[in-house]
DNA sequence: AATATCACG
DNA sequence: ACGTACGTGATATTT
């Protein structure tokens, strides 16, 4: 016997999205709910093995009887916007898979879904009708199963209804079902029902008499008092909702059944499509897709002689220069791990790209002199600059275009900037092979052994996309109002943080190591007297057994707050009881642990050979324009407590060396006070006055010299508060305060600095309008989250609108200094080098004898690095370590 | 892979 | 009524 099965689109396209986190893909469109969708259909298919599938969806008829039925059906609640862009998504793909879409103008999928099933059963057919709608019900015969996935507690089971399945939990017939509907009603489809008839009495009464006619038909004989009178004064509204309740089985769709029929799902429309939508999940599946060769790999060539590299050499520059450039462009892929050179892309031209293994015979030292000796007459297009530094040294006069720091620049929301996401969002090309795909987990070194053919299509398309992308990233950037910003920011900036990669700090390991046991012993201690307190052993580091140990069996109240469970969170804990003992012996193991696992082990791991230390610091991670650092991150070393501060003991500056260290003061409210030209700040700031307590004057309204020390620090909480883009709720948490004091600091701030206000309200403004904010320099931040219409979401982005602009604009002028000074280290003929930037800061090991030059251009290039209405002004040190230095 | 926590600016 | 301060990264635990 064949089956059929018969999906409910918008019912399951629902399920899927609310069921669902919202996924987006690189573009940022939401996937969510077709991904949903699409996993429940294909789990579906694999378990009941359909002969036939068709998937019904709502069609209602555009004009007047739409209107006319806005009464009972207009109310729904409005499908949101999010959900409303991923049905034709979900049609698209279906259509990919050949799987028939039914829908009928005026009919919605209900109708259509029972007229298929009916007559499918007709034909002697088992038919599976995959929906969460419990309408539905009303057409289960022991041919017929609606299937109905449900979900309780994050767990997702399958409900299956035969006819006999219904009367098992309804007691009454699927067609009975009706009936029920007719009395009860239902709200979620604004069918009315009989006022104060609930199921229970209606169930009770087609028990007795099977339809409501009958029932009326007894009007007398009706039990409940209220059901009775319901039932004779608002007959109508029963037959009204009985009719609204059936569904029609006699719609008149027209199709072949042949259609139904599944052929090939797995097709290479959907595959593309599944790519353009990021379901990486499903890509295994189509295997003859991932087979098949992208129509680019006729354009690639391997080079594996040395008359073959002479060739594309001098081809190379002979090449005409590319429209708008004044020397030939190439793009360029190197494949190296661990400074050796494996083999390198070369895209001439869209429709030349060759890959050159490096070989006995053609050696890596080779490809890298061809490279660096032409590094000044030809434009490498690459996708990192940086990583290319780590093979070639490159001159920063040497003509190279980096385009995953334009791509940044132009969406600094991506969450990377690899060859395919690049050439997926600016070529328009969703097909290139990842990275992952074409390599999986292998390193570039075992792939070599195993998947040579693999490395060279890697290089060829990461060469490829470097090249197509320059001409249309140059545009955007330029049009943008960000061509400078790239040129005389990012792209210089990229050898400055390789210089400081290279250059590593020195780590002190065998002190690192003391420190790491000292920590050790006073863990052992705290750890017996918690569990003492506790009376039993747990483990401290999990907050939902800290968490039932703590509310649960000590009985601490108060402290509900995650979604998971309690909220064990210092500032909680703090709050909640700070005067107990176990609480306080808590968050000291929390503090030793972190101390030891993430700074003590962790940076004693991470010492090179050379007895340093390379962070890598990322230049495309910050949606603001700041720097980030990473595998140690050395942006996040303690500071604010003595014990952690001693950490920064253990880094040192190399022998005949010390370090300094300068830190920008206040420079994010000196931006404020420079862009929102606002004359109390910056005349404040001109008369180098304490700030905070400026503010605390004004806040409270105190004389100068009679403000608290607790009013200064308020007022310093609010002054961050301006820059984090102010929230009365935020204020009130982080002050402990309440709410309406927390507004009351907030507009008496407003009315000191009237101009600030207005310049927040206005990046709002902007933000909303343009879809982006911009720093002083052009950087641009996109706030897509300003449209939402989820309350949450928008108030996030009216935050980000303010905050972006000031820490960025920071940003900026700190890259600029780094720029600055690493030009005058360099033109000086100086020893000393940059190892360390700090948002707001930065660190230079600094020979003893070059000191004095040192300090004063480290002074003159941050100081000098823009030019604000307010001055910059920073703090500068020197010192054996790091911790002296700061 | 996601969550909670905590280190920094 | 909604429920948060802005920007990061590392670790340990849990799913």
């Amino acid at each position: 016997m064949s089956k059929i099965l018969l999906i409910d689109g918008h019912s399951m396209l629902n399920r899927a999205f609310y069921g669902l986190p919202d996924l987006t893909n690189a573009e940022g469109t939401h996937t969510g709910a077709v991904y949903g969708f699409l996993n429940i259909m294909l789990s579906t298919i694999e378990e009941e093995k359909p002969d036939y599938l068709a998937v019904a969806f709502d069609l209602p008829a555009p004009t007047f009887r739409h209107i006319m039925f806005a009464d009972y059906k207009g109310t729904r609640k409005a499908m949101p916007e999010e959900l409303r862009q991923q049905v034709p998504l979900t049609k698209e793909m279906l259509a990919a898979m050949g799987v028939p879409i039914v829908m009928k103008e005026g009919y919605e999928a209900d109708d259509i879904l029972g007229t298929l099933a009916l007559r499918s059963q007709e034909k002697g057919m088992e038919v599976t009708i995959l929906s969460g709608d419990r309408d539905l019900l009303q057409l289960a015969t022991d041919k017929i199963k609606i299937r109905m996935p449900k979900t309780s507690r994050g767990q997702t089971t399958i409900e299956n209804y035969h006819a006999t399945d219904v009367v098992e939990k309804y007691q009454v017939t699927p067609t009975q079902i009706i009936e029920l509907k007719a009395l009860m009603g239902d709200s979620s489809d604004n069918i009315p029902g009989l006022p104060g008839v609930g199921e229970k009495t209606a169930t009770k009464l087609i028990l007795s008499y099977g339809t409501i006619e009958n029932a009326h038909a007894h009007l007398e004989e009706i039990k409940p008092n209220r059901a009775r009178e319901a039932m004779r004064d608002h007959f109508d509204l029963a037959q009204l909702s009985k009719d609204l309740a059936t569904i029609r089985t006699d719609s008149p769709v027209d199709y072949d059944y042949e259609e139904f029929h599944i052929e090939k799902l797995f097709t290479e429309a959907a595959y593309d499509l599944c790519k353009r939508l990021d379901f990486r999940n499903f890509l295994p599946r189509f295997q003859e897709c991932n087979q098949k060769t992208n129509a680019l790999e006729d354009s690639f060539f391997l080079i594996e002689d040395t008359e073959g590299v002479e060739m594309v050499f001098s081809k190379l520059l002979s090449l005409p220069p590319a429209q708008g450039e004044t020397l030939p462009c190439a793009g360029l892929c190197l494949l190296a791990q661990e400074g050796e050179l494996l083999g390198l892309g070369l895209a001439l031209d869209r429709e030349e790209i060759y890959y050159i293994p490096a070989s006995p015979q053609v050696e890596q030292k080779d490809l890298i002199e061809r490279i660096a000796g032409t590094a000044s007459r030809v434009c490498y297009c690459v996708m990192d600059v940086k990583s290319v530094l780590k093979t070639v040294s490159l001159q920063e006069g040497d003509p190279v275009f980096d385009v995953g720091l334009a791509a940044y620049l132009v969406n600094p929301l991506k969450s990377d900037y690899q060859y395919h996401s690049v050439a997926r969002e600016f070529l328009s090309q969703d097909t290139l092979p990842s990275r992952e795909e074409l390599l999986g987990k292998l390193s570039l070194i075992s792939a070599r052994e195993k998947e040579e053919q693999a490395l060279a299509r890697l290089a060829s398309y990461s060469a490829y996309t470097a090249l197509a992308a320059m001409a249309p990233l140059t545009e955007r950037l330029k049009e943008e109002g960000m061509w400078d910003i790239y040129r005389e920011i990012e792209l210089p900036l990229a050898f400055v943080l390789d210089s400081m990669e290279k250059t590593g700090m020195k780590v002190k390991g065998e002190e690192l190591k003391a420190y790491g046991e000292k920590l050790t012993g006073r863990i052992r201690d705290l750890e017996q007297e918690i569990y003492r307190q506790a009376g039993e052993e747990f483990n401290i580091n999990s907050p939902k057994q800290l968490g039932v140990i703590l509310f649960e069996k000590l009985g601490l109240k108060g402290g509900k707050k995650t979604k998971t469970g309690y909220s064990t969170a210092a500032d909680i804990l703090e709050k909640l009881a700070e005067d107990q003992p176990v609480v306080k012996d808590i968050l000291e193991y929390r503090t030793l642990t972190k101390l030891k696992s993430t700074y003590a082990d962790g940076l004693f791991s991470q010492i090179a050979s050379d007895g340093r230390i390379h962070s890598t610091f990322n230049q495309t991670i910050t949606a603001t324009g700041r720097i980030s650092s990473t595998e140690p991150n050395l942006q996040n070393i303690p500071v604010r407590m003595e014990l952690g501060r001693l950490i920064r003991k253990v880094f040192v500056p190399e022998e005949g060396c010390v370090f300094l260290d300068a830190d920008y003061s206040q420079i994010e409210l000196r931006v404020l006070a420079h862009m929102s030209q606002d004359e109390k700040l910056i005349q404040a700031y001109r008369e180098a006055q304490d700030i905070h307590r400026l503010t605390a004057s004004e806040v409270f309204h105190v004389p100068f010299e009679e403000v608290t020390p607790l009013q200064r620090r308020n007022a310093k909480a609010v002054n961050f508060g301006i820059v984090y883009g102010i929230s009365s709720f935020g204020l009130s948490q982080d002050l402990s305060i309440t709410r309406k004091e927390a507004q009351e600091y907030i507009d008496k701030y407003f009315q000191t600095y009237p101009k600030i206000k207005e310049y927040l309200d206005g990046l709002v403004a902007k933000g909303k309008r343009d879809g982006f904010v911009t720093t002083m320099y052009g950087r641009r931040r996109p706030i897509p989250e300003l449209s939402s219409g989820n309350f949450m979401t928008r108030s996030f982005g009216e935050r980000v609108a303010m905050n972006s602009p000031i820490q960025g604009t920071a940003a900026d002028i700190i890259k600029i200094a780094m720029n600055r000074v690493y030009r005058r280290l360099k033109k000086e003929g100086l020893k000393s080098r940059l190892v360390l930037q700090v948002h707001d800061e930065l660190l230079i090991e600094s020979r003893k004898d070059e000191l004095e030059q040192v300090s004063a251009i480290l002074r003159e290039e941050m100081t000098g690095a823009a030019s604000l209405a307010v001055d910059l002004v920073i703090d500068m040190h020197e010192g054996a370590s790091w911790y002296e230095a700061k």
